[in-house]
DNA sequence: GTGTATATCTCGGGG
DNA sequence: CCCCGAGGTATACAC
């Protein structure tokens, strides 16, 4: 990784143009050419940037980094305050928990979670316009559209709107319930949700996850 | 700003919970106090980070990074390779250009080129739920809702839908016509559209800002 | 502050 | 490869 505290200017013309008039930022490359100019501020988004695969060369005070898609990013060096670089090798990269997949996963294997007598027919169940997430069948044989999402806003009662539309065109499912799951679910998607006579589900992810190694909980 | 490259490890803890095994990496901390730990690789996203406001408690080896959330990062440093700070001061900002208002703004001084005949009522015709783009009135004297995008996906289809119903309950207005409007819609927009009974139009932007400033094109 | 729409989004997964 | 959906999305802007 190379970084360069300079005294610039950049140009960025591609998906829109934008200009950085002259002052002192960080620029950063990175082992596999992705460059990015810091402010002292802001968050952790570069002012601009280009992403690799990208070619960079260095003509005197002017760099300019393009990639193959019509972009180019143009720095120029006013003064030139450090320069240096450093080896850091391939990082083994980060784990994560507790995100909408782990959510998905635990009410696939125990679907009796959502409702007494719910069981899976499929995970991912394809249509038209996409994935549902669960679709299920609950003890009355009735089938049921299942979204989950970690917070319930209300873009996802809208996508399980559309999943309904779809699949209540098929006569071998219809009709289909659609149920709404999440950590929390926002007032509004609430109403929504009702409007549409989707029912709501709140879930304890701690609970369920306390099901999901019960064997965790005796010892 | 304050560079950093060290052997670490990290862990946060908030919304959801993710570890980085020990390697070297870069820790970045800004002046506005927002920390990142960037890798050698991958984009302008660290790999972890902190944003401000917060709170960085140094003790010897082990940084912790607290926001009054409930978050928190914790940084141990295992090996110094090199500290060092820089003063940057404060940058004049970023200027950008050709995004989806420019794109608005062209076809509200033109709508002919939405359709033959089409005529502008009004830009950002306000509704309860938000403002529509363009409201327009056809060559028939249909009245039409249009929303532009850069790129035209299933999100925008549902925005223009939502605008419709309720237009379509102002006796004055109604019935109105829906018009998805981008340089490029994919194709389950185009169907999810088609569904709805909206047409969709593809423009090419280059060409509207041509007819923008037909003068600059004859010298 | 909440809610809504945008982003050179970035990132990962599946066909 | 593109398409699609999620994100500790972040960010700007209106109400």
């Amino acid at each position: 990784m190379r970084l360069v505290i300079a005294e610039c200017t950049v140009d960025y013309d591609g998906r829109l143009t934008a200009h950085l008039p002259r002052a002192v930022r960080l620029i950063m490359v990175k082992a596999d050419g992705c460059v990015a100019v810091h402010s002292d501020g802001g968050a952790y988004k570069p002012m601009n940037w280009m992403t690799a695969p990208n070619t960079l060369v260095e003509s005197g005070a002017q760099w300019v980094v393009s990639n193959g898609k019509g972009e180019a990013l143009i720095i120029t060096i006013h003064r030139l305050i450090s320069d240096s670089s450093h080896e850091l090798g391939v990082d083994p990269g980060l784990r994560k928990d507790g995100v909408e997949a782990h959510l998905q996963e635990l009410l696939a294997t125990d679907p009796e979670h959502l409702r007494p007598g719910m069981r899976l027919i499929r995970r991912e169940y394809p249509t038209e316009i996409g994935p549902v997430d669960l679709l299920c069948r609950d003890g009355d044989d009735r089938v049921t559209a299942v979204e989950v999402k970690r917070r319930g806003e209300i873009d996802g009662v809208e996508q399980l709107t559309r999943y309904l539309d779809f699949l209540n065109r098929q006569p071998d499912l219809a009709p289909v319930q659609g149920m709404f799951v999440a950590q929390e679910i926002k007032p509004q998607a609430k109403t929504l949700a009702r409007d549409r006579d989707i029912v709501c589900v709140e879930i304890d992810y701690d609970e369920l996850r306390g099901i999901e190694r019960p064997q965790q909980k005796l010892f």
